[in-house]
DNA sequence: GGTGTCCATTGACGACCGTCAATATGCCAC
DNA sequence: GTGGCATATTGACGGTCGTCAATGGACACC
């Protein structure tokens, strides 16, 4: 039986998996700077097509990173509230005294 | 050019591809919790066979995700310590305004 | 040395994934 | 409605990855 990976269903390994790709890093990190971009500037930030620019936002859309929103004729992406301590669970999850709220990363954003 | 995905020279790619594995998971979660375990035990606790196992421990190895040391017949394998730190890193990028130490998440931990 | 145990490596197979060209769909302006 | 632009979908190709059976190598004990 070969392999389960983003079949997996672990919701952390399918969080993980949909971050583990050089082109959807680069998006990540393009709306983590800019807040909000619409889907027709991730081309050139990445350098690819753009059918694979779509399918990318669908995987990470899909895995709840990004959330999308529809202006007209273009539609605008943005990073879901929830991405960067989702990961920072799994983060904390890995030191094994880390019992800290799930809502630390987000306070400290706020006191900083 | 078809994809490059470990192959990737980002080290946060190669960090986050070796993690997103249903398997390497499970490993990384069993030495967070009994900081140390020999590598004989894995087979068990991930329902593989043990070339399978020894193949992801080369992969998280070579990721910097665990240590190795040998103690006669037996290998004994720890979570590096500065995983957690590392994968935080990369959650508090995703949050515009994360300027946080990257101690921060240790340094909580003694706290806790 | 011989034997048994633990672990790593090799080679092969099958599934999954990233990419693109081509096409389809949806929205707006005229 | 026709044309044009932005985005999604389809289908196909090639590479990568996870898995296992078989083998090899290291270590301990007799």
């Amino acid at each position: 039986m070969p392999r389960a990976r983003t079949t997996s269903l672990d919701p952390e390994v399918r969080l993980l998996a949909a971050l583990a790709d050089p082109t959807r890093l680069a998006i990540v990190r393009q709306l983590a700077t800019d807040v909000e971009t619409c889907a027709c500037d991730f081309t050139s930030c990445c350098d690819v097509g753009q059918p694979t620019v779509s399918h990318h936002l669908r995987v990470l859309r899909e895995a709840g990173i990004v959330t999308s929103e529809r202006r007209g004729q273009w539609i605008f992406y943005r990073l879901a509230a929830e991405t960067a301590e989702r990961l920072g669970a799994v983060a904390r999850s890995f030191v094994p005294g880390g019992l800290v709220t799930v809502g630390d990363l987000v306070s400290r954003r706020v006191r900083a």
